[in-house]
DNA sequence: CATCGCTATGAAGTCGTTTTGCTTCTTCCA
DNA sequence: TGGAAGAAGCAAAACGACTTCATAGCGATG
């Protein structure tokens, strides 16, 4: 994770000009109406079309009559009407983003990979998200036709036929985390890597009976995961129990509860993901169960609070800004025709920490837990 | 914080289609050019005009016309281009949104609202992140000329100058945490507020030599609330001292440090935000002060990972997803001319935990701590 | 000097939609 | 049955930028 500005809430109350009246185009004096190129090329004494080519720089125009251009255009402040060019040109220059309605990191990493890729390459992002409803996913890519030139869409529970039914043709679509639908390129998270990973993990560190939390079934990560998690039991000949959470907290202390009733031998568990194996972590240490003496607990995300839990988690890593930068960045290329981009999912990490018996790391200025792996 | 679908990671390696070709409109015999009004019109054999009409509904239509217009648009899955839309209407129904680089919760809970509410009343978003370059600022908005119909645009570090050269001239403008500049309207975190309560509170559960660590100065939140602090102080008739931090972990750690070393008496500090007051949260559990008995602790933003933390942290809440929707909604009465919107920024609220005394609440389904200011 | 060829420029058409006059078709009433 | 009012529908003109085609300028060449 690069360093960054974090954000800070703003200033006073300073609900400055909340009277009605100033807000919009009557601003004061200023200019009212944006200069259009015929404004440039009649300050320019020029043709329209030397204005778009010089402005453009498409075809040849002369030294001096190109400065003149660019001087009246700065006059005026113009800047092509992007509506008007994309009409024009057939190409907008923006790509879509449908998105579910995700909370936290997961959304604002994702959308900063996308954005600092397409800002690179000259496209804007039009965002959605598609609220609970899935069917709005349909009309939300319906209300982008003509504004963007191609589709980046995550949808990790819909139904594939519904998904299909509403995809546009004649966009180039990349979708990301989400069942394979026709010949779209697809970007997933190796869900299937990262977990046998943890998987061995906790049977390197002598767990033997593991019992994994699942997400909902239906959603793409859930499914992936719990499959990868009796996939590497299996492997390993060990027995595997899997008991079914929802991703959320709750869900996760609800299942360390059960767990503990029952009364069966459990020396580890492996949640879907961190929400869960937090709820975990609490109910555990409400039951007076020792992680990770008694019980293992392990993660999957990465999630910020996992670091700072008591014991502190571990899980596994996926670089969401780099997936959502792949994304866009294959996405551009089809839609420009430029050369294909290396187009695969970035590797996930296992980031050992406490709840599993690692060491927890001082915390640093850099922060560099990736390497660490230490036993105490 | 409504329930939602957390988002999960995609399945396995699903690589599918990794290969260049089928991407894009080369995608197999799909219908390759999208329906215009024209070929609606044609296939309904009536007028471009009667087609537009029929499916705006502004005008009369016969019921038997417009019935095989609306026929014949389905049958071709027309829908409108926006582009052309926007040109004709000189109206985008889309509002674009500049945000400084944000991580985390903020950003995402602030576009879950702006789009929340765009959505609702028919726009879209246009995201624009103005990576560390505040002159990129300039650029972002100029690109997106012509592409939107108002701006929103949250900038807590940018000069005033810098910012309002930047703006443009004959479109709205919404400004979020950041410095006035002209008459544009202003929605800011009520930090003045917020911070007096915090600091109320230090001295009401007995606290008397508080320190604050402020965030770096330059941002419009973190010197608002530095003063706001101050003043608190002086009310209380209390000795204020601040020491300088940077909104992250290890200068929060790091203030925590030098605030042992100098050996002064100190039994609060109160962090500029929850980031600097987890890293002091650390820094004090390693020299083995304890929190809050010898210290309390308290920080500000009421981030996911201070729920977590041990000692769980006393903070302040502000409804960032409310503030992203109430400047669109203002943005979007502005623009479509409606009756004026309630315009005010969201109260924040002190939540009591741990760190400061409070009672660590028994994580439930509900998670209702807003209410709990319950003393040990 | 006439011609060729090249560059720089302009006029006009195009993109897809909305909207404005204007014409045509109904329908109703005297 | 004639006329008028009103509803329906059409052709054409925006909207703003790009682009093709045609043309003017102009030096070089035969």
């Amino acid at each position: 994770m690069e360093p960054v500005t974090p954000f800070m809430f703003g200033a006073d109350v300073k609900n400055v000009a909340s009277d009605w009246g100033p807000i919009g185009p009557s601003l004061g004096s200023c200019a009212l109406a944006n200069a259009t190129i015929r404004d440039v090329a009649r300050a320019a004494s020029v043709s329209v079309a030397s204005v778009s080519r010089a402005l453009s720089g498409h075809a040849a125009v002369r030294l001096a009559t190109r400065a003149r251009i660019e001087e009246a255009a700065r006059g005026l402040d113009y800047v092509p009407h992007a509506g008007a060019r994309s009409l024009s040109l057939a190409k907008a220059h923006a790509i879509g983003v449908v998105l579910p309605d995700l909370h936290g990191e997961f959304f604002s990493e994702i959308v900063r990979g996308m954005d600092r890729e397409a800002h690179a390459r000259g496209f804007h992002l039009l965002l959605s998200n598609m609220h609970a409803d899935p069917a709005h996913a349909a009309v939300a890519i319906g209300t982008m036709r003509g504004r963007v030139d191609g589709l980046a869409i995550m949808a990790p529970d819909i139904s594939p036929e519904l998904l299909a039914a509403s995809l546009p043709r004649a966009l180039p679509v990349v979708l990301i985390n989400t069942p394979a639908i026709g010949a779209h390129p697809i970007l997933c998270v190796e869900n299937r890597a990262a977990v046998t990973a943890m998987t061995r993990h906790l049977i390197d560190t002598g767990r033997r009976a593991i019992v994994h939390i699942a997400g909902p079934r239906g959603n793409i990560d859930a499914d992936a995961r719990r499959e990868g998690f009796l996939a590497a039991m299996a492997a390993a000949g060990l027995p595997a129990r899997v008991i079914d959470g929802d991703f959320h907290e709750e869900g996760g202390a609800e299942a360390a509860r059960r767990l503990l009733a029952d009364g069966e031998a459990v020396d580890a568990v492996f949640a879907a993901n961190d929400m869960m194996a937090i709820g975990c972590l609490f109910a555990f240490r409400s039951a007076g169960v020792d992680v990770p003496d008694r019980i293992a607990v392990a993660g999957f995300d990465d999630i910020p609070a996992a670091r700072y839990v008591s014991p502190s988690l571990t899980t596994m890593r996926v670089d969401i800004a780099e997936l959502g930068a792949r994304a866009v960045a294959r996405l551009v290329g089809a839609i420009t025709g430029d050369a294909p981009v290396h187009f695969e999912a970035p590797h996930p990490e296992l980031i050992v920490r406490e709840s599993t018996g690692g060491r927890r790391k001082i915390i640093s200025a850099n922060q560099n837990e990736r390497v660490c792996y230490d036993q105490p």
